[in-house]
DNA sequence: AACTAAATCAACCGCTCCCTG
DNA sequence: TCAGGGAGCGGTTGATTTAGT
């Protein structure tokens, strides 16, 4: 059941309904004293019924008649965030961190509109997973979510490393998280990777092209891609070994702190052939790394 | 066990778009 | 064509929960 906690009525909110009073569209609401806050099991269940009855929409006259002491825009946010029926709640799991993340590199904060591609899924909750989990990485390296450092450190630093970490894993046998991967599963994720990593690479004429074959990329041949890669910013061409190296220190320093939020996120993880290649994305979650049809197509 | 910091997420706000008269 | 109202969107806030010390 939903705790319910009156949010004090003073503050920007009080001063909010004042606002509505003097000729906003909530006027109508105004005549009325309007509720605001954590919505009531009462409040919720008038909703879901009234709906149940009429229909949803027209959400200032439904708020009226449904006798709720809320506002139309109230009223709509709960219904669509909260109480509709296909609404999902709990952590999102690999495939759907993986389209936000797709998704965000092709229209950026357009959060309804790569809500409608996440059946279940609402804006609000992939806006909030959005700032919460990969804002978060951008703050600890210091640099803006949508700065070239972080996608360069995405592009050029964790997706190699993550998938070496695959590699890794695929050849030790992993069978902790990952016990019914067989060796095609393991092929194939290796294969995924390697394409996305490719299709990092391929944007830049000066980067190191790598084929599809997984074995082609190895720790030595990602040592050699750090020391050559050269990146232009603002007319200034710098070493980008230099600036890795940075990254790259703070970075790693800080996967403790991340990896129970990763562990969270793979125990969920359902299809097991991505669930391999997927795993160690909640450690550096990218922006802006490839399309998800190039990862398909290489399957 | 108590306290603090960080993370999470429901709810709100202001703005813009779209529809209707 | 224009004005007004409703609906929707993206950004932000702040209460609650969780993790760390």
């Amino acid at each position: 059941m939903e705790m319910v906690l009156q949010r004090s009525s003073g503050g920007a909110g009080a001063m909010a309904c004042h606002r509505a009073a003097a000729g906003s569209p909530e006027l109508q609401e105004s005549a009325v004293e309007l509720r605001r806050g954590p919505w009531t099991v009462d409040e919720d269940l008038t909703l879901i019924n009234y709906i149940a009855d009429h229909g949803e929409g027209r959400w200032n006259a439904l708020a009226r008649a449904a006798g709720l002491k809320r506002t139309g825009k109230s009223c709509r946010l709960r219904w669509l965030n909260y109480l509709r029926p296909d609404v999902k709640r709990g952590n999102f799991t690999a495939e759907e961190q993986l389209l936000i993340l797709d998704l965000h590199s092709r229209w950026g904060n357009r959060w309804s509109k790569i809500a409608q591609h996440l059946p279940g899924r609402t804006d609000n909750e992939i806006k909030n997973y959005w700032r919460t989990r990969v804002q978060k990485h951008a703050k600890q390296l210091n640099c803006d979510v949508n700065s070239d450092r972080f996608k360069d450190a995405m592009k050029y630093l964790w997706m190699p490393r993550l998938v070496e970490r695959i590699h890794a894993t695929a050849a030790a046998g992993d069978g902790s998280s990952n016990s019914n991967s067989n060796d095609v599963s393991c092929r194939s994720g290796l294969t995924m990777a390697a394409a996305a990593v490719a299709a990092c690479f391929d944007s830049s004429p000066s980067m190191v092209t790598t084929t599809s074959s997984s074995d082609s990329f190895t720790s030595e041949s990602h040592g050699e891609l750090e020391k050559s890669l050269l990146t232009t910013r603002g007319g200034e061409t710098i070493s980008c070994g230099d600036w890795m190296q940075h990254v790259d220190n703070e970075f790693w320093s800080n996967t403790h702190n991340i990896q129970p939020a990763a562990d969270k996120y793979n125990h969920q993880f359902q299809d097991q052939e991505l669930s391999g290649w997927v795993q160690g994305f909640s450690e550096g979650v990218s922006e802006s790394l490839w399309s998800l049809e190039d990862i398909w197509k290489t399957q």
